[in-house]
DNA sequence: CTGCAAGTGATACGTGATATCAACACCTAC
DNA sequence: GTAGGTGTTGATATCACGTATCACTTGCAG
């Protein structure tokens, strides 16, 4: 939490609650599946508080298959990829200097400059843990 | 548009005006930029066209950096990635076997099966033509 | 032409997300 | 400790996005 101190937000008792239950999801979560488990808290505090750690890195977008906006605690503070199970919603993550070579080489095929990429896997882990799933 | 009628849907008029108007924009669009765009046609019809080009893969979604919601018409009927333009939107199309090769191999790290898998690139094209942008 | 199924559009509705604003919590100065 | 200012919170209103409904139209087969 120490990073929000570092951007000048507080580390207020809700923002560590809310952080605490994140850390024990093993899967994406959505805000409106936050706010059924919490009602204590108020949705626009949820909102306000995950687009919070969005922007200081505490959690990060996944892009699941059908385009739903899912959120994922981010345990690593580098540049990362995600594998997404189809089935039961875990998200990993990744990083594969492999993939990353790879990008290289293919963006010098583009005209101009290469920014940012994307990657998600979506896999079948296969043995999904009941309770992970949202 | 055969493709419609090979899954039983008529190819009306209002739907080929629709993949007219798409056919002419290389950028990503958004279906309320549409309802802009054609304002004598009912948004439930063109959420419902686009819904029914996604399905017969017409169009593709784009995850965007932002998360917005951004599609994009297919040029190419079979599994390829994207490039899209920070600043002007502008959206290509490409196929990398290099990448789906590297895909395979980093595939094998994951227990159970990758069954899919979603790769974006975001360039800055540098040569964004102004009437480009959304 | 007639009848029917598919398609369309206006509207209502549901949901996801943000803006507003009064109340509250925390920090600092005194 | 208290006062005051700033950041935070939650109820609510509001907006944006997307879908459901339903009466009407269109396209096609007989």
């Amino acid at each position: 939490m120490a990073v929000l101190e570092d951007r000048g937000y507080r580390p207020t008792a809700r923002r560590m609650a809310i952080a605490d239950l994140l850390e024990q999801k093993h899967g994406g979560f959505t805000i409106e599946g936050l706010c059924r488990e919490m009602p204590s808290v108020g949705r626009a505090t949820l909102y306000r508080t995950i687009k919070l750690f969005l922007e200081v890195g505490i959690v990060c977008r996944v892009s699941t298959v059908d385009g739903a906006r899912v959120y994922s605690l981010s345990r690593v503070d580098h540049h990362h990829h995600h594998s997404v199970c189809v089935e039961c919603g875990a998200v990993e993550e990744f990083k594969a200097a492999t993939v990353e070579r790879i990008l290289s080489a293919v963006s010098a095929e583009f005209r101009g400059q290469v920014v940012d990429h994307l990657l998600e896997l979506y896999v079948d882990c296969g043995d999904c843990p009941p309770d992970d799933g949202e």
